[in-house]
DNA sequence: CCAAAAGTGTTTGCTCTACACCCATGG
DNA sequence: CCATGGGTGTAGAGCAAACACTTTTGG
């Protein structure tokens, strides 16, 4: 037999995108609210079902828009979820993504969508979650934190322009970790993916000097990381 | 609008694994001769549908036994293709896995399964492949080198004990370099993965050591990979 | 001139690499 | 005793981590 026919039952599939972004100085992820059973009042991943005539990207990116009215974000493909039971409606595959936007972005929720309730909440006291998300989200997590320490990816969660202590910052507090200021720099800046602009931020203190990324440098993170 | 509603058209699902083994000094890759349209007569990943009630691991050892005879293997998530347009036929995506079998294992194909021609190819010179095959082959021998670099994962491409010029040998194969033999023993011994068993392998000059992976090695491995 | 944050190099330890000879066995 | 592959240690280089003071601005 063929191993490509069209009589089979069909698994219904899913994206489901773990969307991060820095708010109130900690690293938060966007849920929303259930409204029907299962799980009716839990929260859940932000995910939906895959257009006949869309790719698994364009899927992901559709949620993205329709929680947030953002159009684009950093997004890369995290795991694919099929277990029997994971839904105990029936058989639901679902294609896990993880997205980043930055800390400015005009993020409607809190603007209240539509009736979906959609909030933010912080990745480190998330809520019981619906179906197997809360595994989804902490593998999310896992790769977060190991993509900041191989591939200075960090730069996708601030705004176009930004201060090295900002960015240092931005390091901390998802690893949760101190970081040595002139390591830090050095390191960031040997890796040649952000470079100084015109401009400085003025606050308190001496003013610092804003960095941007350089137009390459999310073409060069697509392509250090692992995956296709 | 629920997230997870039933009556929406389905794209299929199926599984292609890359099976990988070590086959007359070389790595080679499992290929099946399709029989029907599209892309009759040329070669392809041995995949198939996604049963309604099996997880999509369980899929992937499906198709590994179906076509191997082998009811178990290395087997690890690679990455879900889903672009509209990847076959030809209507909207299919499929989970690609990668399969380390080891060089002693009793494989079938050769001694011919059924109808569906299935052969061993060298991982370097592969035929021209069906639907996006070759890019799927491409990314699993880029993880495969990579596996092998950070995890001493060698070992599940050979016999239960083998000696260490052996798992050297297979190393070199892969990566295509030669290595140094005092640095390769001293790093792969201090990963502590594989330990020395009583057993010598006598044959050529001074009979050498036979070592096993240790009980745990497996799921060190599988813990030490970035996917779940 | 004081407070606040930005910015800047050097030393030290450690890890990775390069490298050559003796050992055990079979014929 | 010779051929064959197995097995072992060390020195030097390059990289990563630790560490403290000066500079610029605003109030």
């Amino acid at each position: 037999m063929s191993p490509y026919t069209y009589d089979y039952p069909r698994p219904a599939l899913t994206v489901d995108p773990v969307i991060f972004t820095l708010r109130e100085d900690s690293l938060q992820v966007l849920l929303v609210q259930r409204g029907d059973e299962p799980f009716a009042g839990m929260w859940a991943l932000p995910g939906g079902f895959v257009n006949q005539h869309e790719s698994l990207e364009e899927a992901a990116l559709r949620e993205l828009e329709e929680e947030t009215g953002l159009k684009e974000a950093y997004l890369e493909q995290l795991y694919t979820y099929g277990d029997p039971g994971r839904d105990p409606r029936g058989r639901v595959v679902t294609v896990a993504y993880f997205a980043l936007i930055p800390a400015d972005a005009p993020v409607r929720p809190e603007g209240g969508s539509d009736a979906s309730q959609a909030r933010w909440f912080p990745a480190a006291q998330l809520p019981p979650l619906a179906f197997d998300h809360a595994q989804i989200v902490s593998y999310a997590l896992r790769r977060l934190h190991y993509k900041l320490e191989y591939s200075a990816a960090g730069f996708q969660l601030l705004p176009a322009e930004f201060t090295l202590s900002e960015l240092q910052y931005t390091y901390e507090t998802i690893l949760g970790e101190a970081l040595d200021k002139r390591n830090f720099r050095r390191r960031i800046l040997e890796a040649n993916i952000i470079e100084p602009t015109e401009h400085l931020r003025v606050g308190e203190g001496r003013p610092a000097r804003l960095y941007q990324y350089r137009a390459d440098a999310v073409a060069e993170v697509k392509a250090r990381r692992l995956f296709p």
